[in-house]
DNA sequence: AGTCAAGTGGAACCGTAGTTCCGATTCCGG
DNA sequence: CCGGAATCGGAACTACGGTTCCACTTGACT
């Protein structure tokens, strides 16, 4: 499943060949968006369209594998957030940071958003492992009291994607994070009032 | 500027075949998107491409024609709440209304998120106008104490491009409803704790 | 050094969707 | 009822971008 071995170890030039394409791929797309050019993306890694198409047989293959790549780095940081001793302190934090992983990457913003209804093809099983991360996290804020009595893993996607939305849609500056601010204002528990 | 007059009054026919092109436009990108294409639209309305094409001489034109008049109905939502007594209530009402005239027109939702980078053309007006009332509601919200102290018109349209955003990306039913109650809580003035 | 499967480059192909063009048709004033 | 300007329809044109194909090159193993 992971990185090495397939069947045979792939030719020297072509695995150099590969990294550059990938690297390349993560520029352009965090760049422009998924609407990057395959053939620019071959220029930019100096390769032909040709070999491009050799490792990833579609577009799609190229996004999914570089999208999958984050979402890894999202588990860590999950991962990280949860050591934190404060349990709300843990839970905004992972927000924010979470928030700024996806900044400068317009493509995985537009990733982040459309989770929930794209079929991103064997990223599932890295999104069910977050998945539990965030729910342990946000149980623990909740069970703190730290946090409104009904506030669930479902909301995470949420607001990630009303905040990511901000920051695409709003790109100048950084807005955003005052729409991450108000968020957390609102998951507050409801005093008793 | 309005819908009158230009310099001739447009022929019987055609004023019929705009207004069923303009109908049919509206279902077909409430329905689709932008990605509505014009030939089902032409087809739609019963008419061919080349007639739609002489009203609107782009796609673009077409669009956002719609969205103008999208935007106008915004504005008259917005002068109605201004009628509501308690502060809180008209900004929360005007925030639910706005959502839920957006909720099934996906172009428009695209459109309401894009408002701030996209240049659309002869929007501006409008978007004025509807500001100015979105100000004074807000003001008076702050006023009363019924809202952080902080809020501004600016983070209006932040805060309705998330929801939007969620609506948009979260398709399945109505959990937007859910970040609109997060956002609202979000606002209440902080406490003195 | 020789062999050849693996790898490479990029011209050509193809589908899609917006837009143009123009002969046929239709309203409307005289 | 007529003439012609306005309007219609839809085939054809165009641009764009993903994907395929294949003649040519090259790394790795004997």
């Amino acid at each position: 499943m992971a990185v090495t071995t397939d069947i045979r170890p792939l030719r020297a030039d072509a695995q150099r060949n590969l990294e550059r394409i990938l690297a390349s791929a993560r520029v352009l797309f965090a760049e422009r968006g998924p609407s990057a050019q395959m053939e620019d993306i071959a220029a930019h890694a100096g390769v032909g369209i040709g070999t491009l198409y050799r490792r990833f047989p579609t577009k799609e293959a190229l996004v999914t594998e570089l999208v999958r790549q984050r979402f890894q780095e999202f588990g860590v940081v999950a991962a990280e957030c949860e050591g934190i001793e404060d349990p709300y302190d843990a839970l905004a934090t992972m927000m924010r940071r979470h928030a700024e992983a996806v900044e400068d990457d317009i493509a995985f913003q537009l990733a982040m958003m459309q989770l929930n209804e794209f079929r991103w093809e064997g990223i599932e099983q890295d999104k069910a492992a977050l998945n539990d991360v965030v729910t342990r996290i946000i149980g623990r804020a909740r069970d703190a009291g730290a946090v409104r009595t009904d506030l669930g893993v479902e909301d995470y996607g949420m607001m990630m994607c009303g905040i990511t939305a901000t920051m695409h849609f709003m790109s100048q500056s950084h807005e955003w994070r005052r729409h991450l601010d108000l968020v957390l204002a609102g998951l507050k528990p409801t005093e008793p009032s």
